[in-house]
DNA sequence: ATTTAAATTTAGGCAAGTCTAAAAATTTAC
DNA sequence: GTAAATTTTTAGACTTGCCTAAATTTAAAT
């Protein structure tokens, strides 16, 4: 029995390490779920003695096998639900995060699996994020920076890194979403601000957009 | 801010006071809610700090109007996400209600509202209990027990009483289903068993069978 | 290579929600 | 109308998940 808590833990200690099996400091962890490093380190004990990560004082941790699915299976849930949200109550892809949170924790393999198959089996969440099937394999997806694109060069927005309501509501009232087309006409070596051109329109922005829209070639 | 618990303590509150704003003990609530008496009584305390209850001690509670709309909530939740689960996920009736008690805890008015909508105000969840409206009003629904019906009348299967997966497993095995037309035949003083028939098919039930079916006269 | 800084862990404490055991109040029974 | 039985409350303790403050370990800097 993994309780809510735990389960956020190890989301969390899942996406400090991006799928390679790093080390993960106890300082990170508690930077992202918001608590005191003594709290991290409390927890990881009890998850440590759960056999669900291996834990070397002073060391990190990362997750064993059974941590690794126990967090995917999480990251499902949650990506699966924020489809559900967007697709059938209408919610726009900013709202989503915070209910999805919430969902992400109830517990029912029919539940998870009746809501795969309702929702046609979707295999990008609304923010472009892969979900992982039922098994906990996790769809990869080479993916790259807008920053990383060259000037005269074309690609397609596929997500986002950064998926704070500010953001989506910014790439929303400029008309870039999954799917949209972007050129990049110039990059400005002083600021690292881009000119790119949406449908024939074309602007600048700002490195901290560049830096949070994830595209491919295309 | 109401927790996962005070929530479940509301809820059981108010189905033991059964919208009469009777007073309730606290061995019933810690009855209903699998504990011991002196948990109920320090969960009373804390209902009666945040003004969801009224509390005399040795004497019982009752909810205020604060609580009854916070339970009212609860059990709306609870209902719409079990049609949710039979109409959209192919839940079958005696399967939903687990789920739903996480379910009904997920905090999101936008959530709620949204789901009633895309489940196009349902009135009656799958056991055929009314479903408040958003302002917390309960259709009030006049019932009567099977047993209540006399001989050579017939009735419609409205509602269970009891809603545990045995007795909803009987009722689907014998064609029993809400909206089900049951004519009675005659009762047997001795054992208050009754003979019924439904669609010219006539067979004998228990007591315990008429006395958990609600029905309504034709 | 030793000192300083940073990261990590330990120690002790707090609130929520539960428990057992014992005390107090109420109800029931004669 | 008092004694026995039942119900309810209190007292003290445990677990989970968090905290602060202090101690320890590791890393960085000169």
């Amino acid at each position: 029995m993994v309780t809510f808590s735990e389960e956020n833990y190890l989301k969390a200690i899942y996406h400090l390490a991006m799928r390679n099996d790093a080390l993960v400091s106890t300082n990170g962890i508690a930077k992202k779920m918001h608590t005191k490093a003594s709290s991290a380190t409390d927890m990881i004990k009890k998850l440590s003695e759960k056999g669900l990560v291996n834990y070397q004082k002073y060391k990190g941790v990362h997750l064993t096998e059974k941590g690794r699915l126990a967090a995917v299976s999480v990251i499902r849930k949650h990506r699966l639900w924020e489809v559900f949200l967007v697709k059938k109550l209408n919610f726009s892809w900013d709202e989503v995060h915070e209910v999805a949170e919430q969902l992400e924790h109830i517990k029912s393999e029919k539940l998870t699996q009746q809501l795969d198959v309702f929702l046609e089996y979707p295999t990008k969440d609304p923010h472009g994020d892969p979900i992982p099937d039922c098994d906990g394999n996790m769809p990869s997806t080479q993916k790259l920076l807008l920053s990383k694109i060259e000037p005269n060069n074309s690609c397609i927005c596929i997500g986002v890194k950064d998926s704070t309501s500010n953001f989506l509501q910014y790439l929303d009232k400029h008309n870039i979403a999954l799917g949209t087309k972007i050129t990049v006409i110039s990059k400005e070596a002083f600021d690292e601000s881009m000119t790119i051109k949406i449908n024939k329109k074309q602007w600048v922005i700002s490195k901290e957009v560049t830096h949070n829209l994830f595209v491919k070639i295309n």
